[in-house]
RNA sequence: GGCCCGUUCGACUAGCGGUUAGGUCUCCACUCUUUCACAGUGGCAACACGAGUUCGAAUCUCGUACGGGUCACCA
């Protein structure tokens, strides 16, 4: 970062199926160091294994990169200055390059089958050999014997001749050096049978065409890497700078490296329970790094400018879903405006089959929403009730209305005639009832809002019924009420059961009752008998 | 297993030779209160272990333990 150059960062995401949590990650540290310079930031797709290939996938990633508001300067969408940018595409350039090594030597042609590869595997494995793998056994095929045979068409690849002794050492910026003998790395395949690189050799190829000065990836390329520098050497091209940040870590005992089955990796998958892009760029920002201020939140143009990679940690950071929803949270509370936040809903709670005609309704539900919803799609769970008359009544919730039914009558009633529907209105009606009544609050409001809202979790009662307007909320507590007549236990299998267990806690109240009762008039028959006793003589 | 990397509260982290080891999430308690929340206050809780260097070590060195990564014609 001292020197001068534009700096020049990529992702080189597989498109092998769901865009990746891991992908921002590395995505969003790329582009903070990157954009922090007026730098350059790659996306290059990298599908060379057609096996593996998902057709969905590429445009799914840079959809992702869309939302999250990462764009690359360059990539198969964007274009640039060094396309293609999809390594599928670029066979030719890897073919060309491919050949100055294999005349050099650095490159050799293997013939052997994939049937020899796994006999000299058995065959190792018998002999307790102290690797398994290739052992770089057609090293010596002589360069005119091998293009003989390339020419008669037989099947290949081009093998990378390392050196057989000695080590290589590489810097990474945040490890210092690490130093790996040549004896760890094999002959690894460059080109492959088909024809296409594989992921080592397209990578330093399109790195350097492409001008990359900063290699930031995970964690798990570093014992690769030295493959990767004979490779540049090989070359005589210039080496990146090496930042390996730490993997993502599940949550279990052990902290293994970040999998579908453990955490949700999806990206898709975040965005479609209402995590918004700023937070979880935010959360991710906080995973192996931290603000040189300390302040825990911060938006992309504040990270971008305070990156410095030298404050990456090592250790590898958990996912945290937790604190993912608490920075969410924390946005939809704090950092968005409610215009913003309504837009964003939006989608979610017409996607729940809830709409709405007034605006201002709409912005005031929100509002009053917006200190009890950690994500996107809470507004249509816990606030559906603003939008339909169709929402399920909770059990608890018809216990109270029962509980209630007297007052519910007398407010159906009272509200029916209220002129205005206001919140002073209607509080000041509410409170004047309950103070009539002598009652505590609870009393009242709690029967209320379960004949309203079905629920017992909602914001301040008095909001969301001058909210919801007079007509619905008579309307409501009339049907609660019907349903507390109506339904006998008989015909509503539901209260049947509640009917059941209450009568059973009845019973069980007057067995205790009756228990208390016994143990009392033991306790008084003693007492008499003490008494008594006392009376007897002792006591004077 | 070989090699490489790592190790501060349960989790994310601050710390870069001298601190009562700080903050955040989680959890608990209290305050507020018509429910649920929010907010506020308080609390529980960590330098993996052992040597060494040093007047002094969470910070430097070595060893051990533990964890992770990697050993493919996948990336």
């Amino acid at each position: 970062m001292s020197d001068n150059k534009k700096i020049v960062t990529r992702i080189a995401p597989s498109p092998t199926g769901d865009p990746h949590v891991g992908t921002v990650y590395v995505g969003l540290f790329n582009y903070a160091l990157a954009k922090q310079n007026g730098g350059t930031f790659i996306l290059r797709v990298e599908d060379t294994d057609r096996e593996r290939f998902n057709e969905t996938s590429e445009g799914r990633i840079l959809d992702m990169m869309d939302w999250l508001g990462l764009n690359p300067d360059e990539s198969p969408a964007a274009g640039g200055a060094n396309p293609p940018y999809r390594q599928s595409e670029r066979l030719d350039v890897y073919t060309e390059y491919a050949a100055k090594l294999f005349e050099t030597g650095h490159l050799y042609a293997s013939f052997m089958t994939d049937e020899e590869l796994d006999a000299l595997r058995t065959e190792q494995r018998q002999r307790k050999a102290p690797f398994l793998g290739y052992d770089g056994r057609e090293r010596d095929i002589p360069l005119e014997e091998a293009k003989a045979r390339i020419a008669a068409g037989e099947p290949h690849v081009l093998r990378l001749r390392t050196p057989e002794d000695g080590e290589t050492t590489f810097r990474d910026e945040l490890r210092g050096d690490v130093t790996i003998a040549n004896s760890e790395t094999r002959d690894g395949v460059m080109i492959k049978k088909d024809g296409y690189p594989t992921y080592h050799f397209a990578n330093v190829v399109d790195d350097h065409l492409m001008g990359v000065t900063h290699v930031m990836r995970a964690e798990e390329w570093v014992t690769s890497t030295p493959i990767h520098v004979i490779l540049y050497n090989a070359f005589g091209w210039e080496i990146p700078k090496f930042i390996h940040l730490p993997l993502l870590r599940n949550p279990d005992s052990n902290k293994s490296k970040i999998s579908k089955r453990k955490v949700d990796t999806s990206v898709e998958n975040y965005r479609k329970m209402g995590i918004l892009p700023e937070a979880l760029l935010n959360y991710l920002g906080t995973m192996g790094w931290s603000m040189p201020t300390g302040e825990e939140f911060f938006n992309l143009e504040e990270m971008i400018e305070a990156f410095d990679y030298s404050r990456i940690s090592l250790g590898g950071p958990v996912f945290d879903m937790k604190k993912l929803r608490h920075f969410n949270a924390t946005y939809m509370r704090e950092k968005l405006d409610l215009e913003t936040l309504a837009d964003r809903a939006a989608p979610f709670l017409i996607e729940a089959g809830l709409s709405w005609d007034d605006e201002d309704y709409y912005l005031d539900v929100i509002e009053v929403m917006t200190e009890r919803v950690e994500t996107l799609q809470d507004f249509p769970d816990k606030a559906a009730y603003f939008f339909t008359d169709e929402f399920e009544y909770e059990e608890q919730a018809l216990k109270k209305i029962k509980g209630g039914q007297k007052y519910l009558q007398d407010l159906e009633r009272e509200f029916a005639q209220l002129d205005s529907f206001d919140y002073d209105t209607v509080n000041d009606m509410v409170r004047g009832y309950i103070q009539n009544q002598s009652v505590k609050m609870g009393e009242v409001m709690q029967p209320l809002r379960a004949a309203v809202t079905g629920t017992g979790a909602t914001p301040d009662l008095i909001d969301v019924v001058s909210l919801l307007d007079r007509d619905r909320v008579v309307s409501r507590i009339g049907r609660a009420l019907t349903m507390m007549t109506e339904a006998l236990p008989d015909d509503n299998p539901e209260l049947h059961a509640k009917a059941e267990k209450e009568a059973k806690e009845k019973a069980e109240k007057e067995r205790l009752a009756q228990e208390e009762a016994k143990k009392e008039a033991g306790r008084k028959a003693a007492e008499q008998r003490a008494k008594e006793k006392g009376d007897n003589g002792e006591d004077k």
